[in-house]
DNA sequence: CTGTTAGCGCATTCAT
DNA sequence: ATGAATGCGCTAACAG
């Protein structure tokens, strides 16, 4: 039962030290004779001590963790993110409090609770389109924040053109000769679905294109709604079906070629499919695809945060990342 | 630039109490007068004060958070298994710390780093089968420590049976007439592979069949791998194919039904194929495939350890959660 | 019921 | 270079 409680004090007693001396040699100061600190070091070992993360902390006045908040939608997306973050994170030693907070309930209220709680010195939010009249009381509170995936002028923003991504999916099909498109959104509400819709439309406009509304269906990001709502389409009259289909994830373009594949259709012959996400499936159905770097989001989101806690950031940062067409089979 | 520095002291003496009471207050003691209660809680909302939470932690003598440590493989069982985790955790307001340690590092030195730093009151380890002689350490420790995914006598365990599901999956094929049934394993290092391949031959030796060894295959548990064993297994002379593959994870069983599809090959009519995870796209892709009650997992896991860590627990709880299989369309 | 005191374990002046 | 004292903000006896 000889349970952990030695503490500074009793390393301090038997290396015949004051604890001052301790807490120094533990905080690398240099302020320290070589022979005492080898002496500390000696006593340290002998009594397996271990500083107490929570009274350095207190001491401290900082909690070396910051908070990582993800939609509930936990997908690939945000786990290669996420994997981004851990990294980052652990490259500087600093703990990862994941939260999980849904778009509905009063996120705000959440996350100033976090903020309070001073159990995190910055925050990380994934996808969190906040408000202005929202994010008033977080930038008051002064705590680092970075919004990874999402744009504001208030925070530190690292982030992906959804509009960029959206045309240049449409115009890569238009380039190859497809003039009737239906384009599969996700979630019409979220600020993505949004702003790949208007990067339809900007490319349909750049290419006197007229916007089908039959063939513009919304719903939710999963294969499951690619696979309803490209069933819909292919209930209308064959004359009225497109020769391209952009969808707004990889999962929804999966569904698009099941439904297409229900009904005896092969893409890019009869219909050609493009989707968005790049996930690792994508690569083993060969799905045309745009290519977001979520791992380097995730990274470069952390160091942002961190380089915002450490104070040597004077301005806002904001970063654009660049999105890639993977050209593979089905369009 | 009235920062939050407000703290029991500053409401106890605006109320006109002490700091006690305040105490008190905050942790809904209940030998507290009403009007005293009312008082204090009004001037706490006033100064908007909220308590620091790593005071509390370091004079409570616990963190109110619980490390949660997953093998850098984070795919779609972990995303699952999270889900549960989080959700339960967030039932009684723990934080949730996430760690990624990888199997080859010496990850007993980090983990009991984790442990000696007094962050987390406990330990979840998703799973990490730490042999004997690496536990001792960890046991000794006597931090509440629960296994997910994985079996030890001597820590708490949810666990899911791979010998028995894999040995589930081979029946359902012997039972639909098949033979020649190949297997592609995961990583045979890992216990899961070792326990699933087991299972293969369990049923196997129950059926009376004889292993072709050319028809074992190994790897990792990606959909590349399963394309390339199935390759491999499709170089050979054709009256040695299988009639039906058990691929270890749904992603091999996707790449499996690749490297068919490339060959002019549809499950089941020429090769039956079943997977193993249930992942989200199995559905879509109509893979039969073995379904683990991953969501639940997480959850019974939280669930146990707080129940330690409040020490409501007096013996070691095993529980062994159970498998189904989905029959769909490949097989 | 409530105020006071003493830790929790460590960081950090301030002298020496 | 180092020891002693003070504080971080809160909880938990201990008196009253």
């Amino acid at each position: 039962m000889s349970k952990n409680k030695v503490n500074i004090y009793d390393v301090a007693e038997k290396a015949d030290v004051g604890i001052g001396t301790v807490s120094r040699v533990l905080n690398n100061s240099d302020k320290v004779k070589d022979n005492t600190r080898k002496k500390v070091l000696e006593v340290m070992k002998e009594l397996n001590y271990r500083p107490n993360k929570l009274a350095q902390n207190l001491a401290r006045q900082k909690a070396n963790a910051v908070a990582v908040i993800v939609p509930s939608f936990i997908d690939h997306f945000f786990v290669e993110v996420l994997k981004g973050i851990q990294d980052a994170l652990e490259e500087e030693n600093i703990d990862l409090i994941l939260h999980k907070i849904d778009l509905n309930e009063n996120r705000m209220k959440k996350i100033m609770d976090i903020v309070h709680s001073r159990k995190v010195d910055g925050i990380a939010a994934l996808t969190m389109d906040i408000s202005d009249t929202e994010n008033q009381e977080l930038k008051d509170s002064g705590i680092p924040v970075v919004l990874a995936d999402e744009f504001s002028a208030d925070f530190h923003s690292i982030y992906l053109d959804d509009l960029k991504g959206a045309e240049m999916a449409v115009d890569y099909l238009v380039n190859h000769n497809h003039n009737k498109i239906a384009f599969i959104n996700g979630d019409i509400n979220s600020l993505h679905g949004q702003k790949r819709l208007a990067g339809v439309k900007k490319s349909f406009q750049k290419h006197n294109l007229k916007i089908n509304t039959a063939l513009i269906k919304d719903g939710d990001f999963y294969a499951e709604d690619g696979y309803q709502s490209m069933q819909e389409i292919l209930e209308l009259p064959r004359t009225e079906w497109p020769s391209a289909v952009f969808a707004a994830s990889d999962n929804q373009a999966i569904g698009v070629l099941q439904a297409m594949e229900e009904k005896g259709l092969k893409a890019p012959d009869d219909i050609a499919v493009i989707g968005y996400d790049n996930i690792e499936l994508a690569k083993y159905l060969k799905i045309t695809t745009v290519w977001q770097p979520m791992y380097q989001l995730g990274h470069l989101a952390i160091e942002i945060l961190l380089k915002a806690i450490k104070g040597e950031l004077n301005e806002i940062y904001q970063k654009e990342l660049e999105l890639k067409l993977v050209k593979r089979e089905t369009a």
